[in-house]
DNA sequence: GCTTGAATTTCGTCG
DNA sequence: CGACGAAGTTCAAGC
C-alpha cells in the first residue's frame, strides 16, 4: 500500500464523467492497483476512485508535474495530475483475514423462525426460504387455526418489501393446495408509507425487537 | 488527516456487531474525527469505520499497546486495539472543493426526450417529469395514433422500476382525461426478471443505447 | 429535518 | 460467471 499526500486535480471518465479541482488530498494505492482519492472529511466513500482490477501508469511531464493514469478493462479512466507531493510512503500489509459480521437480516430470520410465537400464539414455521417460481418467501407459517401465512422479514421495512410480499401472495394464492395465504410484514423498523400500503392490502405489520428475540433465544438455550 | 499503519484488531458494536482479527492495516483519521480501517485490497469500502460526527479517545495500556475508542451520539462504538505502530504521520489538507459530476439517468432522460422517435415512429414527448400524486413520471408521450404512453427511464432496469411504472399506470388510468395510458420501460440494461414482469403486465421494454442516443444528438446539433 | 429514489453503488449467495 | 437481494448501505434532491 502506497500513501501519497499531494496537491492534485482528478478527472474520471467512465460510467459518468467527473472532475475534482486542484486541492490537497490523500491518494491511496492498494496492492491490487486500485486507487482511492480521499479528502479530509465526508464519509468513508472516497471523492473518486478506480476499483480493481485496474492498472496504474505514471507519466512524468516536462514541468515537474506528474500524471497518473489508472485504467480498467472496460475502458474507464481515472486521471490524476499531481502538482506537488507532500508525502509519499509505501507499506507491506499482507492479506487481511477479513471481517466477521453478526446481526443482519439472515440472523433476524433465524431468530424469528425459532420464535414464531412472536407472530401469534400457536403459530409454527412450515419452512424457511419457501421456494416459489419468483423467488423464496422468507418464512411460510401456519397459524393456530392451520391457515397458511407468508412472512417477509426485513431489517428496515420499506415499500419495496411490501411489493415483494404482495407478489408472493398473488402467486401463492393461485395455488389451490396453498390458498388462502395471508401475509405478515415483519421488520425492526417499518416506514409509515410501507405500513399504509401493507395494511391497505390486508397485510399485517409486525415490528421485531432484535434484542428481545435474542433474549428469548438465550432463555430457550438455557432451558434445554 | 492522520495516517497510521499498525498491527491491530478492531471491534464494532452498533447497528451490528463485527470483529477484525489482528493484522496490519491502514488507520485513517480524518479532521472531523471519523475513522476508516483499510486493508490492502478490496474496493473503496473500508473493512470497518465510524462516520462523523464522532469522537476518538486514545487510551494507552500498561503493556505498551494502545486502544482507540471511537463513539458517536447513537451509542455506536468502534474499538481499535493497536499492537504495533509501523507508521504515523499527520497532514493538513484543508477543505475540499468537492466533486463535479456529469449525469447519468438525468442525461439519459434528456437525450431520450430529444429523440422520442427511438421509442416509435411519430412519437412525441408531451412533457418530462409529468407530475402525479405519487411522484413524477419520467416521460409522458403520445404515439403516432395520439395515445398516451408513460415512459420510465432507468440506467439499469430492475424489478423496482417496473413496480414504480405500474403504480404510475394504475393511477393515470384512473384519470378519464388521460386513460388509456400504456407503459414503456426504457433502460440501458434490462434484467431478465424485470423484463418478464414488465411484459406480463403489458409494459413494453426498450433497451437504450447511450452512445447511439448521444450520436443522434450530435447529428441533430450539426444540422441546426 | 424527513422521505424518496439513485448509486461509478459494493458485497454476498446461490444457481 | 451472472443474477438477485441486502447494506452499519451512502448520497443527493424534494418537500
Amino acid at each position: 500500500m502506497r500513501l501519497v499526500i499531494a496537491r492534485c486535480s482528478v478527472d474520471y471518465v467512465g460510467r459518468l464523467t467527473a472532475h475534482l479541482p486542484p486541492a490537497t488530498r490523500l491518494l491511496l494505492i492498494k496492492a491490487d492497483g486500485s486507487v482511492l482519492v480521499h479528502s479530509d472529511g465526508g464519509s468513508y466513500k472516497p471523492l473518486n476512485w478506480m476499483s480493481p482490477p485496474c492498472t496504474l501508469k505514471e507519466a512524468p511531464a516536462d514541468d515537474g508535474t506528474a500524471s497518473w493514469v489508472v485504467t480498467n478493462k472496460a475502458g474507464e479512466e481515472l486521471r490524476i495530475s499531481i502538482e506537488e507531493v507532500l508525502h509519499d510512503s509505501s507499506h507491506e500489509l499482507g492479506v487481511d483475514p477479513g471481517l466477521q459480521k453478526d446481526g443482519v437480516e439472515a440472523h433476524l430470520q433465524i431468530l424469528l423462525a425459532e420464535n414464531a410465537e412472536v407472530l401469534g400464539e400457536g403459530w409454527r414455521v412450515v419452512r424457511r426460504e419457501y421456494p416459489t417460481s419468483i423467488g423464496p418467501v422468507d418464512l411460510l407459517c401456519k397459524d393456530a387455526a392451520g391457515a397458511s401465512v407468508a412472512v417477509e422479514i426485513k431489517r428496515r421495512g420499506e415499500i419495496d418489501g411490501v411489493e415483494q410480499l404482495t407478489r408472493y401472495l398473488d402467486l401463492m394464492n393461485r395455488d389451490p393446495l396453498l390458498a388462502p395465504v395471508s401475509g405478515v410484514f415483519a421488520a425492526q423498523e417499518i416506514k409509515p408509507q410501507a405500513r399504509v400500503l401493507a395494511e391497505d392490502r390486508g397485510i399485517r405489520c409486525v415490528v421485531l425487537d432484535y434484542d428481545e428475540l435474542r433474549g428469548m433465544d438465550d432463555k430457550e438455550s438455557r432451558l434445554f
